[in-house]
DNA sequence: CAGCTTTGACAACCATTGGTTGTCGGCGAG
DNA sequence: CTCGCCGACAACCAATGGTTGTCAAAGCTG
């Protein structure tokens, strides 16, 4: 009599929110697949196990009768897991795109203490050099992929769309507008902290609405960076519209609008023996995401590269 | 981190045995089958269980740590199914074709006392309804397909393949062969002891080897039954060969040779909601049969209507 | 009341999974 | 050397388990 413990793990789900949609959302699967889940448990101990209603779903007493054996055999599994490995030990997450300040996403997700160990980030291919290696077990940051098709052996979840500000100087001849759209950035010049090879997301933005781009030279810091944005009248950059700017002298941060760019954020981690913390490390993502409207995209007023790319689903995925 | 239970039944059936073939043997899967089991295991733990070499193989030191804790998520899962249904109930098995005495079989069947509840035998409609609506959990018998597609919610098992001997009264003119060739008994009449829709195995024989059959008549018994064989100097039967012959006087069981014909036994279980101790029943009837040889088929010597009809592959499924 | 929203399940589809058969390479024994 | 045993690779394919699209039922609101 095998029981599948991602079975369980719905079911669960289902009894904690007694609503099949929020508990599928819980999972990252849609409610179909939820639904399928529990019929096929169902199917399988030969009892209901929730009442559907209009409004949700609760246990049956069969279903009550699960709740902590079902949890047993979770931790069950969770404890061979640890007998194999050793003791747990954190998740170690590393982070990349610097300049857009990705701690800030991770700083807002409730992990319990001590289950993460957040590093000081790097740059897109270290991170992924060092999950393969298994000297970190996920990533946050912009995912896209690489030319030489490693990541291929990473599995990533797109966790947040974060709108992103134009970000011009005092003596820039825009600087006092309310909003902009991107197509009046295209007399500017979007200045780039770094070789634009290393920023996928700035040149494509660049590309597509014809901004010329110009590298301000290699890893000066930010600082550096947004000092030579402000001296230069014609310079603009983009930064994540609820990132303080830095106390550089003048510089305005103006919403894009008309499409407003999302940058997307997702964790990756390595397919083959993930660490035991990643399902909670999602989940816990996952929720505050939702909380915050993470996740909302409106194609006719945002842009979004991937969408255009026809990434988004593998994305999602 | 989803364990899967019957990776871990895999690996525990390994490192008991210390030979993947034979583990596979006990699982019923083959090799193959099996050592993919424990590559999937192996994958998604991340590390090497067993040491393999051309003896066999033996767990690592991370396999041995794995040993109790698999066990424990089995019995986990088990306790898990048992809160769902109550307390665990004997296995209820009833079984079909009493002239061929299928209680020998089961007898030989090493399993745990109290855990099977086995039935004073029935039909073959009567045990597959009975499987059906649930009043049973497993039947033991000679299977083949219904006409009305029922047996399609059963699942099942062949565990024994049987040779059968040609028995004949004192005056049949074979009486005095050592043994005989199913060709040999074109002359004779196939003797049965009920209406030959009922009974497959011996409808075929017939038709296979051009006896005329004639049914004794509605259930008046074995004794009936051998008794008018023993009176019919034209008249054979067939009988499984190490079934012992009552005691009707004369009555004799040849050998039947090039080829000798087998009659396959099978479990019959519901597909829905199997009784939790299908499995164990599984692997006691597949260890006597191993121990017993309960399963040789040699094409070019034995005739198996089954393979006949391209039926073989079905049942061994 | 009608219309709309929410909810879980059905249908169709398809990628992935997990089994089978056939075969191979390595090892040990005679 | 040959042969047999053993576990794994390759090819294949049925089964599984997910997705999207859609539907029916129930509940809510104006």
């Amino acid at each position: 009599m095998d029981l599948d413990p991602a079975q369980l793990r719905a079911f669960l789900a289902v009894t904690e929110r007694r609503h099949f949609g929020r508990a599928a959302e819980e999972l990252a699967i849609t409610q179909q697949a939820l639904s399928k889940r529990i019929a096929r448990l169902e199917e399988v101990l030969g009892e209901r196990l929730l009442d559907r209603d209009g409004r949700g779903a609760r246990p049956t007493a069969a279903g009550e009768r699960l709740i902590e054996p079902a949890r047993a055999v979770l931790a069950a599994c969770a404890a061979a897991v640890t007998a194999v490995r050793g003791a747990a030990r954190p998740l170690r997450l590393d982070v990349w795109g610097h300049l857009f300040a990705p701690l800030r996403t991770v700083g807002a997700v409730a992990v319990e203490p001590g289950a993460v160990e957040i590093g000081h980030g790097r740059d897109l291919p270290s991170v992924l050099a060092a999950l393969l290696r298994g000297e970190i077990d996920a990533g946050f940051g912009r995912h896209h992929a690489l030319p030489d098709g490693r990541h291929r052996e990473l599995a990533h979840r797109l966790v947040r769309l974060e709108p992103v500000d134009v970000v011009v100087g005092p003596d820039h001849p825009l600087a006092g507008a309310t909003e902009l759209r991107p197509c009046d950035l295209r007399t500017s010049q979007l200045l780039l902290p770094t070789a634009p090879a290393r920023l996928e997301f700035l040149r494509r933005f660049a590309e597509r609405f014809e901004l010329t781009s110009s590298a301000v030279g290699s890893n000066l810091g930010a600082e550096h960076f947004l000092a030579r944005l402000a001296a230069t009248p014609t310079a603009v950059t983009l930064l994540p519209a609820d990132l303080p700017l830095p106390d550089a002298p003048g510089l305005r941060g103006i919403p894009l609008v008309e499409p407003t760019p999302l940058y997307a954020w997702s964790l990756v981690w390595p397919k083959r023996a993930p660490h035991p913390g990643i399902p909670a490390l999602l989940r816990a993502f996952t929720e505050a995401g939702r909380r915050r409207r993470w996740l909302e995209y409106h194609p006719e007023r945002d842009w979004l590269p991937e969408a255009e790319a026809a990434q988004l689903g593998e994305a999602v995925r």
